[in-house]
RNA sequence: GCGAGCGUAGCCAAGAGGCCUAAGGCGCCUGUCUGUGGCACAGGAGAUCACGGGUUCGAAUCCCGUCGCUCGCCCCA
């Protein structure tokens, strides 16, 4: 027997709901604010995802599902959702269009990474981006997006941390004093922090290890080293995120694992932090056209993870509603009634409802029972007296009353509903 | 890549060397109710006890290996 891949899943037609119930929401949502939807392929030049991404990550070191095509180009099953929507405004030319550009895309994203809780293979986003526009209130706005989507779903025990790691420019100086700080504590560090010293000194600030977390609070702070743009930038981020009244906790440990991220960085989190439990992260990547050979163009946004969010959905009691079921089961007994019985529910369709047709091949009672089962509000019978009479009995089963009404009358009845 | 736990019908599971031709529950099918659902009762289908090897007179049960799943670390949504 063949089983899905490691680290990916089925979503079966029962836990359908939570994923449209997000992808409704988050539609509302995004166009509200003026964004427009995105979707790009889902495999990309490889490339472009070691360019924007960078050399020394996880992702691009040991994620990413990366192959050759049977022409030879390698290719490779994007692991992030903001490169291709660089990319895509690149080579379309979107900087003619008027500034900032916004989006939003829901895209499937490949990781190949040891599966756990809240943590998959392949799993899906939903991420906006906004493009052109380097003001600090195009920041505030995203993150508004963030935590009133969050909010529209019924996910209130969250809490938002932001915090800004400073610019290409400034960036080198602060990470080289938090090289020297942790040097001088090399003893006290664990051995990931004692690797990550001088591969990405940036992670040594979120280590979960107690001792680490303990120097982690008295280590230099980005915000304290920053350029007086970088520090403008973030003073009045602050300022925005207050007078709109999103409650933020600014957090100096958060940095985030993409090369390309620039002044402000922020995620949220569920109130009961497990350890995969980031179920928002984005930022600011000004840097990152340029990097992807365009002309320079600032950038930021967010990725949100929907397997994530519908874990957290259910965790937290959230009651979404049931995707709609067809109207009309139409049940047939006997030999004699069966094509009519297709004829009808092809009829209730063209009608504009939503009809299923019972095989009837079971009694009446089994096929009531299919009904009452699916959650058909209608049952339609047809029978050799019906047929005989040009009628059909209507049973509604929430109230358990019928009728019968001529066949005509009923379609009738559909087309003005409809 | 590293560490831990777990694999018995579609799902949840009892069982801990012979009483297992493997309990029970959910779900599914049928009937009680010859053309009328939900409830109840009765019956039925559905399991190479993850796979391979070993120990033993005898293995779902003990040992070894393989595979798979889950959880944690790393990293991230």
């Amino acid at each position: 027997m063949f089983q899905a891949p490691r680290g990916t899943a089925d979503l079966l037609p029962e836990e359908q709901k939570y994923r449209r119930y997000i992808e409704s929401r988050a539609v509302a949502l995004a166009q509200s604010y003026g964004y427009g939807r995105i979707d790009s392929p889902v495999f990309e030049d490889a490339g472009l995802f070691v360019r924007s991404v960078g050399e020394g990550t996880d992702i691009v070191e040991k994620e990413m599902y990366t192959f050759e095509d049977r022409g030879g180009d390698l290719v490779t099953l994007r692991p992030e959702g903001t490169a291709p929507v660089c990319r895509a405004y690149l080579e379309h030319g979107m900087h003619n269009l008027p500034q900032p550009v916004r989006m939003y895309y829901f895209c499937p994203v490949f990781r190949y990474e040891r599966p756990q809780a809240g943590r998959f293979r392949q799993h899906h986003q939903f991420g906006v981006e906004v493009l052109g526009d380097p003001n600090p209130a195009v920041d505030a706005e995203v993150i508004e997006l963030a935590w009133r989507l969050m909010h529209s779903l019924g996910l209130t025990d969250i809490r938002l941390f932001v915090n800004s790691i400073g610019d290409k420019e400034s960036r080198p100086a602060y990470v080289q004093q938090l090289k020297s700080y942790y040097s001088e504590r090399y003893e006290n560090l664990c051995g990931d922090c004692r690797n990550r010293l001088d591969r990405n000194p940036l992670r040594l600030l979120d280590c979960k290890v107690l001792g680490c977390r303990a120097m982690g609070e008295e280590a230099p702070r980005s915000v304290d080293h920053l350029d007086p743009d970088s520090l403008d930038h973030w003073e009045r981020l602050k300022s925005y995120l207050s007078a709109m009244q999103i409650p933020f906790e600014v957090d100096h440990r958060l940095v985030r694992g993409l090369d390309y991220y620039s002044r402000t960085v922020f995620e949220i989190q569920p109130e009961e932090a497990g350890a995969q439990s980031t179920i928002c992260g984005g930022g600011r990547y000004d840097g990152l056209m340029e990097q992807l050979g365009g002309r320079p163009t600032p950038g930021i946004g967010f990725g949100s993870g929907l397997e994530r969010l519908t874990l957290n959905l259910k965790r937290s009691g959230v009651e979404v509603p049931d995707l709609p079921a067809p109207s009309y089961l139409v049940a047939n007994v006997g030999d004699a009634a069966r094509l009519p019985a297709l004829e009808l529910a092809s009829r209730i369709r063209q009608a504009g409802a939503g009809a299923i047709l019972s095989s009837g091949t079971r009694a009446l009672r089994g096929q009531m029972r299919q009904a009452n089962a699916l959650g058909i509000p209608y049952v339609v019978i047809l029978g050799d007296d019906e047929i005989g009479r040009g009628e059909v009995v209507i049973r509604d089963m929430e109230t358990s009353t019928q009728q019968t009404i001529p066949t005509a009358e009923f379609l009738q009845s559909l087309a003005s509903d409809y």
